[in-house]
RNA sequence: CGGGGCUUAGCGCAGUGGUAGCGCAUCUGUUUUGGGAGCAGAGGGUCGUGAGUUCGAAUCCCACAGCCCCGACCA
């Protein structure tokens, strides 16, 4: 390809709207243009370094026995009424209305339709397991797109589904396609990315890992072990957190004017927040109030208060937290109307003891609470239907790993990946079933596989770049080898370039020709911005002394000056070991 | 959906009531050629939209929209 004629132009400037690394260089770079907010067009050299990215996703869904299906994006009403997601799904979810006024939606992710193909055409045991992927066009109505490329409206994603007979074989399979992601992941020039196991919220099944890159920038917070293997995304780390026991106290109350928070009660009462007890509340989309109780030194994760309680979750209204009788600033259990609320207790609150707590008295709080002599023991049981105790709190830098005891460290990734489990949620409401042996209907057992195909790029350069620009493993650059010719009209210079241009075209290397006629620094910068990973330089100065110059992009070695004649073996033996690099073994 | 910011040429910006500008980019010519050069010239605008105030609005008032950031959300 030659550079003049290649659209998307690099730009100087930094463009205003852009705050990652990866969304500056993707603009700057040429790569990729804006239509509307979390909605982006792929220029040439995005789409061609997306299109390798596919094909490697391919390659490695097919080596795990993955057929390539294509679903449509334009799905039905009725279709996701089966499921009855049309209902749950809020408005994240696209809708539109056809000719004749019937509801459709654009899919942001293929459960439905792909059952729709597995209930009639894997009908029988004999064919199973089966896996169908696709990568396909998703859409997200998302509250916030940000991050340039990192969350997008419309992107491509492959997904994938997995049918099988039993959980035995779905859990098999499910480490297998784990271990492609890893080799998927490595093929494509990741470095710094892990697996955690991660939330399947509401209607995920029963468990799933999530494939992170860890860049400072990522939106999600992961907790590892500095000791062990334990990762998990913050949303379902647990950790036993330290804990101070000491006898029963008995229970006072305790005028607290004006105190209001942890951090106020706390100092009020000098003892440490570790000592109190804090409410956090939500509400039900019923109007029911939810308060989790947790201790004053933690904080509440919504979905695993979310996953206990199988219900979504907004934030509390007033009206709401008055009718069921709490007092915001002095919450506690004690006086609360159960009919109008429920409560979940963390478990620190279970095992700990003589907490500090809101005494549902507007200026006053409750010293010495303990939970099954001051507040479960005296439930009826209907009362106790509306009173739960789990883990809802979240585990923190510095905390005890659930493993090991080691401490736990926080980090921030992207989620390039996830594998779930989701058993028989759809095969099941969507009435998917194939014979077994004795001729007897049963539900598929699936799981599902994303890869984000297109956040995966914007991925890359965030943990790939120097302050000039990308650094793109040869796997998914856009071209394999980036040449520039320094002032063209000068001697042959042109002319050795095209040669050894046409010749390493010949031999199956993609090069992009900067055949422009411009200065050695707007060439240079260029070349910087777009990332290639090889680079070939013709110039007189160099050429009068039969010489031309390479280097890498990542300036792993200095620049080498090397015989003319020697460039285009030279290249197609370097293209070959830096595919070397990303290979994974059989 | 809350809070904040922004919207003037392809990009980045200036312009507080009186003829719409600068830099980069683009095009022409010329000089130059190892890290974003110089000179000379050219093209490019419904100043986000609508409605007001005014003799006159990019500028003042009102409404709306779009975009970005923080939060909520993220099946």
């Amino acid at each position: 390809m030659l550079l003049s004629k290649l659209v998307g132009r690099t730009v100087k400037e930094t463009p205003r709207d852009a705050e990652l690394v990866s969304h500056r260089f993707l603009l700057r770079g040429g790569f990729v243009r804006q239509y509307s907010a979390g909605v982006y067009g792929l220029l040439p050299l995005a789409q061609r370094s997306i299109a390798k990215i596919e094909t490697i996703c391919r390659e490695e869904m097919n080596r795990i026995e993955g057929q390539e299906v294509k679903m449509p994006c334009l799905g039905t009403k009725e279709l996701w009424d089966e499921s009855g997601r049309y209902g749950a799904i809020g408005k994240d979810m696209f809708r539109l209305n056809d000719r004749n006024d019937k509801p459709m939606v654009l899919c942001m992710t293929h459960e439905e339709p792909v059952v729709f193909f597995a209930r009639t055409e894997l009908s029988s045991y004999r064919q199973l397991p089966a896996m169908m992927y696709q990568v396909q066009t998703k859409f997200r109505d998302e509250p916030r797109p940000r991050g340039g490329l990192v969350r997008l409206r419309e992107f491509a994603m492959k997904d994938a589904y997995s049918f099988h007979t039993s959980e035995e074989d779905l859990q098999n399979y499910y480490w297998r396609a784990h271990e492609a992601y890893m080799r998927f992941f490595k093929r494509t020039g990741c470095k710094n990315f892990v697996s955690v196991m991660s939330d399947n919220g509401m209607f995920g099944g029963k468990f799933s890992h999530e494939f992170m890159m860890l860049v400072p920038s990522g939106e999600d917070t992961l907790i590892t072990c500095t000791n062990c293997d334990y990762k998990a995304n913050q949303e379902i780390a647990t950790s036993p957190f330290d804990v101070k026991y000491s006898n029963a106290q008995p229970l006072q109350e305790i005028e607290t004017p004006n105190i209001k928070t942890i951090a106020d009660l706390s100092k009020f009462l000098k003892i440490e927040p570790s000592s109190t007890c804090k409410a956090v509340m939500f509400q039900t989309k019923e109007q029911e109030l939810v308060i989790a109780f947790v201790r004053g030194d933690l904080d509440v994760v919504e979905q695993k208060l979310k996953g206990i309680l199988q219900k979504e979750l907004i934030p509390a209204k007033d009206a709401v937290i008055a009718a069921a009788g709490a007092v915001a600033g002095s919450t506690g259990p004690i006086g609360l109307n159960l009919s109008k609320c429920l409560v979940v207790f963390d478990k620190t609150i279970v095992t700990g003891s003589n907490f500090a707590i809101g005494a549902n008295k507007d200026g006053y709080h409750l010293n010495n609470f303990n939970l099954e002599r001051d507040f479960l023991s005296g439930l009826t049981d209907w009362q106790k239907q509306r009173v739960k105790t789990g883990d809802v709190a979240a585990a923190r830098a510095g905390d005890p790993c659930p493993s090991c005891g080691h401490a736990l460290q926080e980090t921030r990734g992207i989620e390039i990946g996830n594998i779930f489990h989701l058993g028989t949620r759809y095969s099941q409401s969507m009435n998917s079933t194939y014979l077994d042996h004795a001729g007897i209907a049963q539900n598929h057992v699936m799981g599902c596989y994303g890869i984000g195909i297109t956040r995966l790029l914007p991925s890359i350069i965030e943990e790939s770049h120097d302050e000039r620009g990308p650094i793109l493993p040869i796997t998914i650059a856009p071209f394999d080898v980036h040449i520039c010719i320094l002032n063209k009209k000068e001697g042959a210079t042109e002319q050795k370039a095209m040669e050894a241009y046409n010749a390493l075209r010949k031999a199956g290397i993609e090069v992009l020709l900067d055949d422009r006629d411009e200065k050695p620094g707007s060439q240079f910068a260029d070349a910087d911005l777009v990332g290639i990973p090889l680079r070939v330089i013709f110039s007189p100065r160099n050429l009068n002394e039969n010489k031309v110059e390479f280097k890498f992009r990542d300036n792993r070695v200095p620049a080498q000056l090397l015989p003319a004649e020697e460039i285009v073996d030279f290249i197609k033996k370097t293209v070959a070991e830096e595919y070397l690099r990303y290979s994974v073994d059989e």
